[in-house]
Parts: C-alpha cells; structure tokens; sequence
DNA sequence: ATTTAAAATATGTTCATACATTTGGACATC
DNA sequence: GATGTCCAAATGTATGAACATATTTTAAAT
C-alpha cells in the first residue's frame, strides 16, 4: 500500500495519518500481530515528522487498535472501539494483596462448545474450542478456585508458561487484547465433583461467576467458568454512576 | 495548591503531571466547569515544556475528565460516567425488564450497628442507625430477595413511599446522591430464617452481597446486605480495562 | 557449544521553537 | 445600540533534535 497524504490539505496531517493507518491496518496482511513500519522509517516515508507519526498512532494506542512494545515495534491486535478501566486477572489480584497463588492442576484439551458458549464464539457447536482447566489456590491451603477457560481461535498451544496471568500471556505473546468483560455471578451448591476438587462437601454453596471476554473489536476471545469456594473468597465489584 | 513535581524521579515527568492534574481537578474550586491555568503559564510553573503538559493532559480529556477549547482555555467537565453504566436500585433493574416487584414486608428500627458497619459511617457502635428490611419479589413468586439497609444521618423517617426506588427517595426528598458503591459478593447456605423468608430449604446456597454506597464526596451513606436466591437471580457485572 | 558483551534497533520521554486557528474583548464606527 | 475591525490570549498543529530504555541480534570470549 502506497502511504500518501496530502500536505497542503486543511485537514491537519496528523488526522489524515490516522485515518491512513485505520485503513492500513485493517488490510489483510497487517491482521492479527503483525507490525507496522518503524516509526521512523514511517515518517520518512510520509514527509511528516516522527512526532506527528505518534500523535495519528496515540489515538489508535489508546483505543486498543495498537499497541507499542519498546525496543521491538508497534503491533496491530485487532479491530475497533474504546473505553475504560477496572478488573484484573485472579492472579493479579492474589498478587497485589501479596498472597502467592499455586496451580495445582491444568488441563488442556479441545472440546465442543455448549451451545452458549458456541454462540458466544459464533462457531459451530461441532467444532472444537480449547478448553483449559485449572484448579488454582494458595500455598497454604486458605483458599482454592477451578476455572476452565474456553478459547476459540487464539493460538493457544499449551505449551506456554501458565505461571503468568493469562491475559498477559495473550497480550504479549499473541496480540490478543482483552477489553470488555461481562460476567453474571451465581450462588450453586457443589456436586461431587467440584466438592472433591474444592475440598468441601457436597452441597456446600459455592460462587459460580460465568465470565464472558471481549476484545476492543468486541470480538469475542474467551469465555470462563469460575467455581471459588466462597468461605475464601469474596468476590468485589465498584462502580460508579454519573 | 503548589504545583510540584520531582524532577528527578524515575517516574515520567508527564505520569506525574497526570496524576496532579486529577488530584487538582477532584478538589472542589475545579468542580464543575472552572478552567484550569493556561498551558505555557502551567508548564512554566511546574518547570517542564507545553509539550509535556498536554502529553499529561490528553489522557484526561481521552478520558472526558477535560475537554480543550480553541481560544478559550482547558475546562474541567462534570465528572461523568468514568466507569460502568453499571448499577441500579433493584426496582429499577426490575423494571425495566417488565418485571413487576412487590414489597412483601417492610420492617424498619433503629438499632446498634455491627463493628463493620459502624467504621464504614464513622460512628460509635452504641450509636443508633436506621435499618429498613424488606422481603420483595415478583408478584408470580418467580423470585425472592431480602434485604437490609442501613442508614446513618440521612434523615429517613420511616413515613415515605417506599414503593418508589430508594435512591430517588434519597436523592428528590433528601439531597443524598448515591455516586460511587463498593460491593461484595459471596456465596452462603440459608439458615432456618432466611430460609424461611425466601421460601427455600435450609443450607441451600444464596448469594449474599453487601454494599457500600458512597455519596460524591466520597461520604458513607448506605450499608445494605442483601440475600437472593439464586435459582431466579444471576448478578451481573460489565467492565472495562483501559 | 555456551555464555557474555556489545551493538543495532525500536519505542519512550522531553525539550525548544514556530506558526496556525479560534475566541473574546476593546474600540471605533455607523 | 448594533456592527465591524483588530488585537491579545489560548489551544492546535508541526518540526527537529537529543537522549533514555527495552529488546533483539550479533559478535566475541570462554
């Protein structure tokens, strides 16, 4: 694609530059994790200055379009629309409050998807989404969660060093930005199953938080099912209204 | 307010400028449409280029917390909507689902606060506060909640129309806004009186939330504790990450 | 072959500067 | 009083440069 504009337009240079890069990076060839042209380079090309580059690149940076990793490029993730802020990934949380999270058990395997979840992806109930499951807790045994996590089309090979947040590994690794979450949180009584898992006994109320991720394209890129033994913890929510 | 940053600080002169304006910006002589000082006088005060100053700027109006006017100046917008559109009275929730809710039983005393709840007002724990409980649920039986709330120095008399949503009865009669609520949410087994209440067997799991609701200055003006059952109502939660 | 060190590469931060554009007020004019 | 002109003030746009920092690649040393 020939990079081109138009100096002596009265539309500044730096919305042009932007309105360029949308367009060059939703093209085919920049999908998906690839990187752009330095910047450099980039602005050389285009006759502007390096500065004015990143002021048409900011806008994308902070909707999600780009990201920028220092002293490697600007990456594309994938497609559209912004917002704000909160959540953060379990581990993170344990982390910050300074208590070490063990994974006790992780199971890989590719699975069909209920029907919801097949909805949720717009897949095929026939077709097959990895399915990771993970029993997770404290080192001392305070407190102990099971999630499987579903993800369609994300690379995901399993042999990823799951010691780290997901969502970082997603981010760093594959490009894959989550943004939006929604999730509905339930009270249930444990089966057998899960009460052997969670170390309780059947019957015993357990939080069930379904969670369903989204990227800044709105695109689906993973769905969760979280079981946590809710004596351990507490599930926090804040918000505010205008 | 002095107007100070570290120079030499390994944190970004502009991330420090950020954080400073938003400190600046929550104090009340911004509130609400006041202009900041000019930008080359402000940059000169805090000793750093324009440049800069609107590196740290631009974040807050991405944000909406500014807005920039040509000519005019830099002006602090009504903090609006920063987080989730998220969180309504239950009435309303209800509502607009057409779904029509029915108070049961209203129950209201003063009575002693817990050691919890008295912190969060910053009163004595032989002080009194104003509980109201309520049983309420759709009309068809479909649902079940309870809940208690607790109220401070808000002036509730007991006498008002409590089919209307509580926080428009705070808000209309009373000049008390919610703005900001912290939740927390577990999952319980009923006992024999909540089970009783919500029409349910004892040990059966109920999901408890306990909310902090804050006015806009920040001040403690609600403590309620809720139990729903959880076969008819799933908690919902929307969030987004910058 | 492995480790270490250096260099190359890319984005991150900051500054100084210049000119453009929009707005609002002062002032003169009709 | 209404209108128009001009100026000052504020943000908007754009450049060029320098150095910082993180990452990857390359080359050297062990």
């Amino acid at each position: 694609m020939k990079l081109v504009i138009d100096h002596n337009s009265s539309i500044p240079l730096y919305l042009q530059v932007e309105e360029l890069l949308r367009k060059l990076i939703a093209m085919p060839e920049y999908q998906n994790g690839k990187m752009l042209p330095n910047e450099v380079e980039m602005a050389n090309e285009l006759g502007i200055s390096r500065n004015t580059l990143r002021q048409a690149t900011n806008k994308l940076v902070y909707e999600g379009l780009l990201f920028r990793k220092k002293g490697v490029g600007t990456i594309v993730t994938r497609p559209v629309d912004s917002k704000a802020k909160n959540w953060m990934s379990f581990t993170q949380e344990m982390g910050s409050k300074g208590i070490q999270v063990v994974n006790y058990d992780i199971n890989l395997t590719w699975v069909n998807p209920s029907k919801r979840v097949a909805e949720f992806f717009g897949v095929s109930e026939n077709s097959k989404v990895l399915r990771m499951e993970r029993l997770r807790g404290s080192k001392d045994g305070t407190f102990v969660y099971f999630v499987s996590y579903f993800h369609p089309r994300t690379g995901l090979t399993g042999t990823e060093d799951f010691s780290r947040p997901l969502y970082e590994i997603l981010q760093n690794d594959y490009a894959v930005i989550a943004k939006l979450s929604k999730e509905e949180i339930t009270a249930v009584a444990a089966d057998r199953i899960l009460a052997k898992k969670l170390n309780m006994k059947t019957g015993e109320p357990i939080l069930r938080r379904k969670r369903f991720v989204f990227d800044p394209g709105r695109r689906p890129i993973e769905f969760n099912l979280g079981y946590y033994r809710s004596d351990s913890i507490v599930y926090t929510v804040e918000s505010e209204r205008e």
